[in-house]
DNA sequence: AATATAATTCGACGATTGTCGAACTATCTT
DNA sequence: AAGATAGTTCGACAATCGTCGAATTATATT
């Protein structure tokens, strides 16, 4: 019997256990800080990560959207051939109270 | 006639030309944190270099500090032997409205 | 089955970073 | 004048980072 590919998934760090300084340290990349603006600015409206528009290769945009992924901001499935991804808005909000608003503040 | 050598001074960075990225990047390394963090414990209170327990060389804490400086978070002046360190506080909280409060949630 | 679309993975690269010891500068105390 | 104290500056080093093109994987469309 065929074995298929599992379909590609993506792990997300529980809240609990990310620091602030790794937050931070997501964030201070420009691309980064400019993907998160645009998940803000679409309101919980997931994006496919080509759907932000960034002056970068696939490779390096795809390696951005990973580092976030990692310091818990944002989670990512995949819907057909895009991977959709959206803010963890409200576990953000309950663990790094104000972030969201502050960077939205500077959008 | 002598020529005495000019005392030492710290050039801080308008509050307005300080980008949101900037700020997160210095944010980003542990040591750095823990330092806003000692400085928003103390207050007010302005602190010299090494009243903050860390235990990295003052090679390297001079650097930290020298990075929390030129991202606007602290402002240095020379005291006598010390040079005393503070927040900027209120225009931190003019331009980057939540952050120290974000901050000071995690300590 | 062949093509198109979307994104990941894999090296590779130059640039930046955090760290340190050693030497130096500036000030205060004795 | 001689020490003591507090920081800075200067290389140097390994580690991490942002970037890319090319190859690869997975899914959808034709």
């Amino acid at each position: 019997m065929r074995c298929y590919p599992a379909v590609k998934t993506y792990s997300h760090p529980a809240m609990a256990d990310i620091e602030l300084a790794a937050v931070m340290q997501a964030l201070s990349d420009p691309c980064r800080l400019a993907i998160v603006q645009e998940l803000l600015k679409a309101e919980g409206r997931a994006l496919a990560c080509n759907e932000v528009p960034l002056k970068i290769s696939k490779a390096t945009r795809s390696h951005h959207f990973e580092v976030l992924r990692d310091a818990g901001l944002i989670s990512t499935k995949v819907v057909g051939t895009k991977c959709m991804t959206s803010l963890r808005t409200t576990e953000l909000n309950k663990y790094f109270p104000g972030l969201l608003k502050l960077i939205a503040s500077r959008a």
